[in-house]
DNA sequence: TGGGGATTT
C-alpha cells in the first residue's frame, strides 16, 4: 500500500522547492546542446531586458529553431486546428506529453491574427514552473525576449507588457483575474491547459470561462460595441475529452498524436514494497542486460534522490570497473562501455520533452496497481476545503454556489461547510450573501480565515504583526531539519521559542531573521530555511498594499502587546479553540497538541490553533495560548448561536 | 513526544 501511495505521488510533477535540483543537471531540452546554451543565454537572461537587444541574433535563433518545430507531431495538424477554432466557439484537444500542442497552439493562432494588443491569448498552467518555462521557450521560437510579445504571469512574478499577444499563466492568477476581468474581456482566447489534472482552479476555471463567453456572445447579439467573440480550447492528455466536450456544448475534439518516438511500456509483474529498492535493482538490471542507452529515473523527492545516487555509486562500485564510470554533467554523452543515469523529480516529466527519447519505460508497481491509481484519481474538487472558492465565486457574482455548473459537483456537505464557515467569519450574511467584509476578503490571496484576522488588524491595532504571522503561515515551514542533525535543529529551535506558543515563536524567528538581514550564514547556524523565509517576505511585501489600499496601515503595530494580536487572530480561528479537559466539557473531538509545538506539555487550560493534522490521532499545530475569558466574550457575541450547530 | 506527497493566489 505504501508504496502505492509513493508512486502515485510520483505520477504528479512538482517544482524543485529548494531549487536542490538543477533543471540542467537533469533535463536534456535539446540534442543540440550548444544551440541551447546559446538560447539560454539570449533567450531567458534577464540582464539582456536592460540591454540593447539582438535583434538578428534573436530572429536566426528562431529560424533554427523553426525546424524543431516543425518535427513536432502538432504541426502537421495546423491546418486542422486552425480551420477548427475558426468554425467553433469551444474545442477541445487531446494531445499527449510531446505532441508540442502547449508550445505551438498559441503561435498558430497568434500566427492567423486572433490576438492583438489588450486582447491576447491567455493559456493557463496548473504550475508555475510550467507558465514560465513554456513562455520562455515559445518567446525563443517567437524571436523576441521574454515579457514583449510573449510574457507570463505567476504570483510575485509578471514578464507581460502592453505588447504581449501570448501570455501563459498560472491557472490560479487567471481566476484572480477574474475579480478585475470578469468577462476576461482582456483575452480572445482562453486555453486551459493540463485540464486533465482536474485541479480545483483549473474546475472553477471551466465554469467561469464558459459563463464569460456566453455574456460575451449575447452582448455581440445585443450589438453592444467594443465586445468580441471568447474563444475558449480545453487542452487534456487523456480522453477525458468527451466529458470537457458535453460540458462545453461541443462535438469539436481533435486528437493529437503524442510521443515523436515509441515508447515500450513494461510494468512489474509483482507490487514493490520499497520503490527505491526496485530503481535499484532495475538500473542494474538495465545496465547489465540491455543494449546501450540512458536511464532517467523519476522519484518522488529530493530525499530520494538523493539516497538512490548513494545506493547506485554504491553499488556502482561493486561491478568490474569497465561496467560503470559516474558521469556528473548531463550534457556529456556517456563515453563507450558506460551508461549515463539521470535521476529526477518529476518536474521534468510534464514541464519538458525530453527530444530523442525513443526507449523502454519500467514502472515500478503492476498493470493492475496503475490502473488503480488512474480510477482513484479523484477531482480535487471533490476532496478539498471550498471556503476560498466559495467566497471567490459569491465575489465573482455567482450568488447561488450550489447551482454553479461544476464540471463534477463537490460533496453538498463539503459546499454547506463552506457557507457555514464563511457565515461565521461574516463573509455571508445569513442569507448566504456575500458582505462588504467579505467582498474585502476575497481580495487577498489568503484562505479567508486569514483575510478576515487581517481585516480585524485594524481595530486591534496590530496590522504589522498580523501581517507577519500570515505571510510565516503561507510557506511550508520556516524551519529547515536535516534528517542527520534532528536533535540539534530541535534545540536550536527552543532559543526562538514563546510561552505563548508557536505563532509568536514564528514571529520571533522572523524578527531574527531581519536583525540579520537574512544572513545565509545565520540561517544555517539556526535551522532557518532561507528560501521559504524569503517567500515569506515575498507575501508581506504582497499584503501591504493591498492592505494600505483598503485604508489599513501595515505601519500600525501593537509591539510586544500579544495579547492585542492574539484576540485578532481569534477572529480568524475562533472555531480553532480547545479547551483542557476535565472531561465534562461541551469539547467533542478530542484532541493533542503535536509534539513539534512550542506548547506540546505546557498544559495551558485554553489555546487556538491553525491546522489540524489527522495522523495517529488528531493533533493541533501552530499552537497559541488564548484566555478563557476572550473565548467566553466572543461566543457571548454574535457567535453563540452558530456555535451550535 | 510525532511524522514528513504535491500545487496555487
Amino acid at each position: 500500500m505504501a508504496s502505492l501511495k509513493k508512486s502515485q505521488i510520483s505520477e504528479k510533477s512538482k517544482e524543485s522547492k529548494q531549487s536542490k535540483i538543477p533543471i540542467k543537471r537533469t533535463i536534456d531540452f535539446d540534442d543540440n546542446n550548444t544551440l541551447h546554451q546559446k538560447i539560454e543565454k539570449l533567450g531567458s537572461n534577464k540582464k539582456l531586458k536592460h540591454e540593447k537587444d539582438d535583434q538578428t541574433k534573436l530572429i536566426q535563433i528562431a529560424t533554427n529553431l523553426k525546424s524543431f518545430r516543425k518535427e513536432l507531431p502538432i504541426w502537421k495538424e495546423r491546418n486542422l486546428i486552425i480551420d477548427s477554432i475558426r468554425n467553433n466557439d469551444t474545442i477541445v484537444i487531446i494531445g499527449e506529453m510531446g505532441s508540442g500542442k502547449s508550445t505551438q497552439i498559441p503561435q498558430f493562432l497568434m500566427e492567423i491574427g486572433m490576438a492583438s494588443k489588450g486582447c491576447c491569448i491567455a493559456i493557463t498552467q496548473p504550475r508555475r514552473v510550467a507558465a514560465m518555462s513554456l513562455a520562455k521557450r515559445v518567446a525563443q521560437e517567437v524571436g523576441t525576449t521574454i515579457g514583449h510579445k510573449v510574457g507570463y504571469s505567476v504570483r510575485f512574478d509578471d514578464a507581460t507588457s502592453r505588447s504581449t499577444l501570448i501570455k501563459y499563466l498560472t491557472d490560479g492568477m487567471l481566476l484572480r483575474e477574474l475579480l478585475m476581468d470578469p468577462l476576461l474581456k482582456n483575452y480572445s482566447v482562453v486555453i486551459l491547459d493540463e485540464a486533465h489534472e482536474r485541479t480545483v482552479r483549473t474546475d472553477i476555471l471551466f465554469g467561469m470561462v464558459k459563463r464569460a463567453q456566453a455574456i460575451r456572445s449575447k452582448m455581440i447579439d445585443d450589438s453592444q460595441k467594443g465586445v468580441s467573440l471568447l474563444k475558449i480550447i480545453i487542452m487534456s492528455a487523456t480522453l477525458d475529452a468527451k466529458k470537457f466536450a458535453n460540458y462545453f456544448n461541443t462535438s469539436t475534439i481533435l486528437s493529437i498524436p503524442g510521443r515523436q518516438f515509441p515508447v515500450t511500456v513494461h510494468n512489474t509483474l509483482e507490487p514493490q514494497d520499497d520503490y527505491l529498492d526496485a530503481a535499484l535493482i532495475t538500473t542494474f538490471q538495465i545496465h547489465t542486460e540491455q543494449p546501450p542507452g540512458d536511464i532517467l529515473i523519476f522519484l518522488p523527492g529530493q530525499e530520494d534522490i538523493e539516497t538512490l545516487e548513494k545506493l547506485i555509486n554504491d553499488y556502482g562500485t561493486t561491478l568490474p570497473p569497465d561496467k560503470l564510470k559516474q558521469q556528473t554533467k548531463v550534457f556529456d554523452p556517456a563515453p563507450p562501455g558506460s551508461r549515463k543515469v539521470i535521476l529526477a523529480t518529476n518536474i521534468a516529466e510534464t514541464s519538458i520533452t525530453i527530444r530523442g527519447a525513443a526507449g523502454f519505460c519500467y514502472r515500478l508497481y503492476t498493470e493492475e496497481e496503475f490502473q488503480k491509481m488512474e480510477e482513484d484519481t479523484v477531482p480535487e474538487i471533490k476532496r478539498c476545503n471550498l471556503a476560498s472558492v466559495i467566497l471567490l465565486l459569491k465575489a465573482l457574482g455567482i450568488d447561488n454556489v450550489l447551482d454553479f455548473e461544476y464540471l463534477d459537483s463537490p460533496p453538498r456537505n463539503s459546499l454547506t461547510r463552506a457557507l457555514e464557515q464563511l457565515y461565521l467569519l461574516k463573509a455571508l450574511d445569513n442569507k448566504g450573501i456575500i458582505t462588504d467584509l467579505g467582498r474585502r476578503m476575497a481580495e487577498f490571496p489568503l484562505e479567508p480565515a486569514f483575510a478576515r484576522v487581517l481585516l480585524a488588524s485594524k481595530e486591534l491595532a496590530c496590522t504589522r504583526e498580523a501581517i507577519s504571522i500570515i505571510s510565516l503561515l503561507s510557506v511550508d515551514s520556516i524551519f529547515f531539519t536535516p534528517q542527520d542533525k534532528r536533535d540539534q535543529a530541535t534545540e536550536t529551535k527552543k532559543k526562538f521559542a514563546s510561552p505563548l506558543g508557536d505563532l509568536i515563536t514564528l514571529l520571533n524567528v522572523l524578527h531574527g531573521y531581519q536583525d540579520q538581514n537574512g544572513n545565509a550564514q545565520w540561517c544555517r547556524q539556526n535551522f532557518i530555511n532561507k528560501r521559504n523565509m524569503k517567500i515569506v517576505l515575498d507575501v508581506q511585501n504582497q499584503l501591504i498594499p493591498l492592505c494600505n489600499r483598503i485604508g489599513i496601515s501595515n505601519t500600525v503595530s501593537c509591539g510586544i502587546d500579544y495579547d492585542r494580536l492574539i484576540r485578532c487572530l481569534l477572529n480568524g480561528f475562533i472555531r480553532n479553540t480547545a479547551m483542557l479537559q476535565p472531561n465534562n466539557t461541551y469539547k467533542t473531538i478530542c484532541v493533542s497538541i503535536h509534539p513539534s509545538s512550542v506548547m506540546c506539555n505546557k498544559k495551558v487550560e485554553a489555546v487556538m490553533y491553525t491546522e489540524l493534522v489527522l495522523t495517529s490521532r488528531p493533533y493541533m499545530k501552530y499552537v497559541t495560548l488564548v484566555q478563557t475569558n476572550w473565548l467566553q466574550e466572543m461566543m457571548s457575541s454574535s457567535y453563540s448561536s452558530n456555535l451550535e450547530t
